[in-house]
DNA sequence: TATGAATGAGTCTTCATTCAT
DNA sequence: CATGAATGAAGACTCATTCAT
């Protein structure tokens, strides 16, 4: 799939006096966001986001190089800033529910922001063979998720937690009942006929769901 | 330049005694169901899928013609039987609690039976622009999900299921609880160093999660 | 996986001054020609279009983008064109015999300068199951054929053509001796050792044969 | 194009008892040419052959071996036999009224008994790069044009002939008056509406055409 | 005698990538 | 800065051909 990522040069606009209008490098990522969340990366051609953008396919060249170094930029640009907004938010909870709350509000404004985050995470992060995979483990996992985990082992040996529970799960627990429902939402919107179900009605239906279910009763 | 657009034949080595070897066929859904689940269908290949198989790449077209017939083979002979499983186990269920348990089950069967569901159902049905969409829409809709609604919703009404939750996201929610963990489980087995949890476990967990958070209690 | 039916862009390297080296669309155009006309539409392959005029096969497709467009191309660019000049020449003349000299005079020219285009037109337009026999039908039919068809009718109404005719076959024989001679000129010259047959005493053997064959007497 | 022609057993199943019904090779050999006449030898390959004949792709192969082979057995087993009895008839033929008229039927006998003959004819020996070019000049050529060019030579020193036509052409002529209105009849009867032109009326034009067009005067 | 299975080569087409301008 | 031109590699698909049965 990816060819040869050889080094190269990667022609920076940086010049650009702020406030410009938004320049062509930020509507490339843009571009590439929406034809990767929409279709996937790997069904992604350059050709499809230069037409997304309405640039000519060499554009994306010159600017990036590379579909590997476009995918980086991607990444460093635009995926780890919305995670890391989500991560602020985690860090400063304190107990059991205020991180859980945290998580939900945090994911939710994620994908407030980010209609694209949610799609990209599951496909090209969380499911194997995913374009993103190693994204979670070289930037993402000792900070967010190994923490979230650490601190729901400490509340659980505080009894603050089910003990039923796994920690680690409950983790995943918490993206499959945020990310993974927005990520699946189209679908399910078609399929329940749903569309009077927004962003607040879903956070409170996760909240409701893990305060109960997380809790020591 | 005339492409007759003959009706193809779709080759059913049927006369094979039974206990034979396993049949080329079989093989080559395998191997193509092994590569869609682990690289996506869209970055899946004929060559890749013939190469996993160990045969000529033109012997995958000999089979199914095409890319979309193999599609639809993998569907119809692979997909929708270890799916049509699932939906047994659950429509016997009678209460809430029993439905939880039905479903979470089933999931583990499918899962353990083929490991390939989780990652291809996940990605390739419930992420938007999956390549089988379609084929919740058209096969499993009314059967599956909408009667699990349905069950939520009567349940919801007789007092036996939190008032606070949305029939339908609940729906969402057990699916967020059992396949999309599945479908991610190499990502946080490695993240967590999890291979201590099995099969069980996460069974266990879900459920002791679910009965909480679904219960009136 | 999803073939994206953009619109193809044509690139037309319009910008070109005058006097400049003939470009490579029209080098392709001629390479084409020279193969349809040489082996026939159906059995030339994009790549022997490439390999005659020296360049890369994908090149084909970025000039024409498809084997169908580039068969339009032809058509319109080089086909129509020199059909368009025996039009002309046939609306000028005035009786049957200027309609006749007219013809043979401009089919002879036609050949003259295109020497692709007899064996191309019989094999392609006038022989069943021909890739351009629409071309006929669809550019051609009213202006032509029919225009000479209905001169002759009239001119057997006046008495000026042998009434054992009928003016339709009239046109068919035109064509059978003059653009069929042509186009099987390699053939018969070398059936009968005719290198000594040129152009001059062709179009004179025909309108030989056809001032007597047609003339009342 | 064509492969390789390489020495091979071609299996006759000679062991049929006359009487016996149509046999395969027979009906291989009408699909061949049906294909052949109506799409273009290059343009038809052995699966269309073989489902024209409704039997499978490697049949074809069974019996002929050979794409090329396969030809050979069309030419020998039905082209060749319909162009004898057209020599015989011109052979019998005294003068030029004689000659022409026994051309002029022949060639009418033979597309009323094996429609694909005057198509076939035309696109593959006649036009240049033919699939069946060398018939003419191993089989056919001296026997059929180069006697008829003779007698016309002959007949125009005697005075029967007008002294401004090219013997050669003349014959040219005639296939031009004959051969190639039939190859073009369903092209020209689209064209013309002309469905109530019969064989005998395009017999009598060309006849009509060819007595004047052709005498002294 | 006949055929299903299997394959290598070839065709059309798309894509990422390079280069000159 | 930006783009049109050009290409090699790969993908889907077809075809002639072989072989075991």
């Amino acid at each position: 799939m990816s060819r040869s990522a050889a080094s190269k040069r990667v022609p920076r606009p940086a010049g650009r006096p702020a406030g410009d209008a938004p320049d062509l490098r930020e509507r490339l990522l843009d571009a590439a966001l929406r034809r990767f969340s929409a279709h996937g990366i790997a069904a992604t051609s350059l050709r499809a986001i230069a037409v997304e953008a309405g640039v000519n396919p060499a554009l994306v060249h010159y600017y990036f190089g590379d579909k590997a170094r476009l995918q980086a930029a991607v990444v460093q640009e635009r995926v780890l800033p919305a995670v890391s907004d989500l991560r602020e938010a985690v860090a400063k909870a304190a107990d059991v529910a205020g991180l859980v709350a945290a998580f939900v509000r945090g994911i939710g404004d994620v994908v407030g922001q980010h209609p694209w985050f949610p799609t990209l995470w599951v496909r090209e992060v969380l499911c194997e063979g995913g374009a993103l995979r190693d994204v979670l483990f070289d930037h993402i996992a000792p900070q967010l998720p190994q923490l979230m985990a650490r601190r729901f082992a400490d509340a659980q040996r505080n009894g603050e937690l089910n003990p039923d529970l796994d920690p680690r799960l409950v983790v995943v627990s918490l993206v499959g009942l945020t990310l993974f429902p927005a990520a699946s939402a189209p679908i399910w919107r078609r399929l329940f006929d749903a569309d009077d179900i927004d962003a607040k009605l879903l956070r409170d239906h996760a909240i409701a769901l893990l305060d109960r279910g997380l809790g020591v009763g």
